[in-house]
DNA sequence: GATGACATGTAATCAGTTACATGATTAG
DNA sequence: CTAATCATGTAACTGATTACATGTCATC
């Protein structure tokens, strides 16, 4: 018995929202939901193809002249009620996948400048892509009136926005902060060539207990 | 031309780190490399083979009596090289996937409670992930003195885990946020129950809110 | 006598990406 | 005439998980 996938639940998420076909949806899954999960167009016919096979959905052809036919997807009532069960069922941690992290792991070997440019460069990445949550944000909240209302639909994309803003942000600072210890170390040998060895000791000692301190948070 | 693959790269830093047999990596693969990239010993001996094909490591049988034979993995000076230059390299935005995020925007149509009881549960394992990290953390704040020296291969395991706690921090207290969307919910209802003037109000909010969602299905 | 650590592999399957395939319309 | 948008699919391949396979030793 073959199950749905967690991203065939995204399908139905989306088309829950409300009815699409397979190439809105292509356009769909960049936003919000591409924030989060991704996928290309064959994988998203597919998956419908799937969800149809199991009655969660239902294809509607639209004839179109100038155009290809348009297959347009609605959930079903048995769609609504798996989706629904779905949602709140307990969820097993997730596997990670970080491969900007697996670069921080073996940094060591790196040269100091080289490691620098990567990490000012990823932090300017999720710093643009805050920006473009922020400003996202902003335009839902002019729509809606924001707080609650958990029962409609426009929740989620707050609710998503809100977890993406804060990863971003959380993700760009240390980025910044893995930038400033490579940045440090390339000081200091700056300094040590320039002959001012001992004062400079003692400064980067002095500098090096706060940031312990900071460390420590 | 078959390429090497980031867990491949993971593989090699870890032997990099200090060289091991495939069954001590599927132990280290747990921590602190765990924490952002899991794998299961199959895909090791697989990567292991790979890797050895490509000249990046060296294997050594060692002979155990009472024990089966031990392939102990070298890192060579070829892998050396590779793995500094990858190390760098730019890294172009990896497609997220996170099955909890997704659940909050199909969130709306479940029941509050459900809701309730999921997030809570998310935030109760991220906080526990965080202790841990943060354990972790004081314990190699003691083996070594802790700032600088982005040369050493230890820099990476605090590198990494002040990631991993910045992260799980910033997941768990949107965990915690989410459920108190809910809980202000449960709240509301509450309150309608016990006075009878406001559930009029209330209950005439919600049927609206049902019809309009009834709408967008 | 059962469970778990030690130890290494192959085979089957699944999820997801990339490449292949087709074809009309519109805007520059 | 070139590129982009609209529109839907199949096939091949890769990355990763799960299942299959084997066997010893130590501990409860």
């Amino acid at each position: 018995m073959q199950t749905i996938t967690t991203f065939e639940y995204a399908l139905l998420a989306l088309i829950a929202h409300h009815p699409s076909s397979g190439y809105e949806l292509t356009q769909r899954l960049k936003k919000p939901i591409g924030f989060f999960w991704t996928a290309h167009h064959s994988h998203i016919y597919n998956g419908l193809t799937h969800l149809e096979a199991r009655g969660l959905i239902a294809r509607e052809v639209i004839a179109q002249q100038r155009r290809p036919n348009k297959h347009l997807f609605t959930i079903t009532e048995a769609g609504i009620v798996a989706l629904r069960a779905w949602v709140t069922m307990p969820l097993e941690p997730e596997p990670p996948r970080s491969g900007l992290t697996l670069r921080a792991y073996a940094i060591w070997l790196a040269d100091p400048q080289a490691a620098v440019r990567l990490f000012r460069q990823q932090e300017a990445l999720h710093l643009a892509q805050l920006e473009e949550y922020e400003r996202l944000l902003a335009s839902i909240k002019q729509e809606h009136t924001i707080p609650q209302d958990i029962n409609l639909p426009w929740f989620g994309n707050y609710a998503t926005l809100r977890r993406g803003i804060g990863a971003e942000r959380e993700i760009a600072e240390w980025c910044r902060w893995m930038a400033e210890q490579f940045e440090r170390h390339l000081d200091r040998a700056g300094d040590d060539e320039q002959a001012a060895q001992k004062a400079d000791d003692d400064n980067a000692l002095m500098r090096d207990q706060q940031e312990q301190r900071r460390d420590v948070l």
